[in-house]
DNA sequence: CAGCGCCCCTGCCCGC
DNA sequence: TGCGGGCAGGGGCGCT
């Protein structure tokens, strides 16, 4: 579930009833996510005021006075704001309380979330050292790409899914926007031309841009009720379109399983 | 370093 | 209707 546009809509929901408010207490239900939830959060947190909120690729970034917490919602990860602390459901794992009665709650039924603790600068941190750029901000340039995209032989794919690359682009991201660009999966990054990086760069953003701006509605439609995306099943032109025809020429899309994931694409659009 | 395969975990869907 | 297999939107890690 969570994608870039959905990680930011989160951000953008939770801010506003946490951020300068004061930590009363934390709940870890199950601290076994991806790696393990500090035992001892509840008195990390309590009495540390929320100073900043950032994200930084799918990573929400807490700032408190004496360290950061890391919150990544993996796949099935979601924090909703609660008016007041509610009984737990099943995969309510962690709980974040605040002054003001807020409850942030989150909820995770794979658990490849993580929720992380560190009391050092965020730059030294090692999820967070090597990350690339951030798709929408003005260091994503063509030539970043073509210069990075120099020394991969791999399938260009899983190279701009790959965070080092770009942070941000998922499987159905990297999917719709290879579409868009009418660039085949499995050519070399190295092959790529400067008109394909070039399309490719401006439909990454156009792609992200138009999923933020309706993000809200994956991640209501996601934690209200099947898991089932909202605008998705209307605007995905590749993922999930397997066998049925090309929204361009009509030909049947391809389906094939490429690094573990599955990759749609047209054999004539896409070169 | 680059590239690949594996793995963490639950839920759901499909075929038998 | 029950069960086994495969698959799911992420991404770090360890091996070659």
């Amino acid at each position: 579930m969570p994608e870039l546009p959905e990680v930011e809509t989160t951000l953008r929901g939770i801010a506003p009833h946490t951020l300068g408010q004061r930590v009363t207490a934390c709940v870890v239900r199950n601290g076994r996510l991806r790696w393990p939830v500090p035992e001892d959060l509840h008195s990390l947190l309590s009495g540390q005021t929320l100073l900043e909120l950032k994200r930084r690729g799918k990573y929400l970034l807490l700032r408190f006075e004496s360290g950061h917490v890391l919150w990544h919602l993996g796949m099935s990860g979601s924090l909703r704001i609660l008016e007041v602390a509610a009984a737990p459901g099943k995969h309510d794992h962690v709980d974040v309380l605040f002054a003001n009665g807020r409850c942030l709650r989150f909820n995770d039924p794979r658990r490849f979330g993580a929720v992380l603790w560190t009391p050092d600068s965020l730059d030294e941190h090692p999820l967070l050292k090597h990350l690339g750029p951030e798709p929408l901000s003005p260091s994503f340039t063509v030539d970043y790409l073509l210069g990075n995209a120099k020394r991969h032989s791999l399938s260009c794919k899983p190279w701009v899914m790959d965070a080092k690359v770009v942070v941000g682009v998922g499987n159905i991201y990297a999917n719709e926007a290879l579409f868009a660009a009418g660039i085949h999966p499995l050519k070399p990054a190295n092959k790529l031309t400067r008109p394909q990086l070039t399309r490719l760069v401006l439909q990454i953003q156009s792609i992200l841009r138009h999923a933020i701006e309706r993000g809200g509605t994956t991640l209501r439609d996601f934690v209200g009720g099947d898991g089932k995306p909202g605008y998705f099943a209307q605007e995905l032109k590749a993922y999930g379109r397997g066998g049925k025809p090309c929204v361009n020429c009509g030909k049947p899309l391809m389906e094939k399983r490429l690094a573990q994931r599955s990759t749609v694409y047209c054999t004539l659009c896409q070169r």
